[in-house]
DNA sequence: ACGCAGTTGATACCCAGTCTCGACAAACGG
DNA sequence: CCGTTTGTCGAGACTGGGTATCAACTGCGT
């Protein structure tokens, strides 16, 4: 399903701003701040405001078509994915990320419950390293 | 080991206002964000300037007696904890949280990498849920 | 084509966190 | 115990991400 379809399903409007936010962000590899969509945009003259591109983001978060992560460094950044539960390996140089389904993870998360006694009902998982290609590539 | 004698051993000055935000912290339960401190210091008519706040936590979380957490809300916040590698159950309602060690967390972060090719150096897991004191109590 | 929400953009605004710099005080040596 | 050195502090200016406001606009159902 693709992402301006999608919108559309949910309920909301196909508007003009937002085709031109899912087109930026189709554009991209790796991950990317609110920020750089804003210069993104500016660059390729579109006329769209910064609290668009802010909204634009949210709504495709909430849709699930758009993950915001949490660098290490603290900056807050989306990478474009897929709409279902799971986490990323996010490359700490190139910002490329990969999908990862369970992987046990869920088995741990059980664990952890009842070991604790809290009711787990969310978790986030991230995890930092170098992609294949950036390993290949320059070693500084 | 106690947190003052901590941040001397490492080489840094204990000073007073490093004192002061310590036992700030220790007087907390839960998490709490660095702008609870400052209001809190001002309550108690501390004379510790903002940045000195932020400063200090900083300090605390390079030598791992803090943690930052970032809350699903996009908030950072801070955890008080024991230096070594681990993870937070996070209650969603009151903020008190737990340590939890490894639990077969390690096999999963080894098992991604093997299957993604990233070489794997940093990670972050979270969970959020209701701690068991939040479940008898009150369920709104 | 019409009309009404939902959406937009400009702008002002708010708040977290950082930077600067003169004043200060912790640690150490004598 | 006092002086010096140098890390640290506080105040305030500043930056940058994100949000609130509100009049103007436009997608979309009828």
């Amino acid at each position: 399903m693709d992402t301006t379809t999608a919108i559309g399903q949910a309920g909301y409007r196909l508007t003009g701003p937002r085709r031109a936010v899912a087109e930026l962000i189709e554009d991209r590899e790796g991950h990317f701040t609110a920020a750089d969509l804003v210069a993104e945009a500016r660059e390729r003259r579109l006329a769209i405001g910064r609290a668009t591109i802010f909204r634009a983001l949210d709504l495709l978060a909430e849709l699930g078509l758009v993950e915001r992560l949490d660098l290490p460094s603290g900056e807050h950044a989306y990478v474009a994915c897929e709409p279902h539960h799971h986490h990323h390996v996010i490359c700490s140089r190139c910002g490329r990320s990969a999908e990862i389904a369970d992987e046990g993870l869920r088995a741990v998360v059980e664990r952890v419950g009842a070991e604790t006694g809290y009711s787990i009902d969310a978790h986030r998982l991230e995890l930092f390293g170098l992609c294949p290609r950036c390993r290949r590539d320059g070693r500084p």
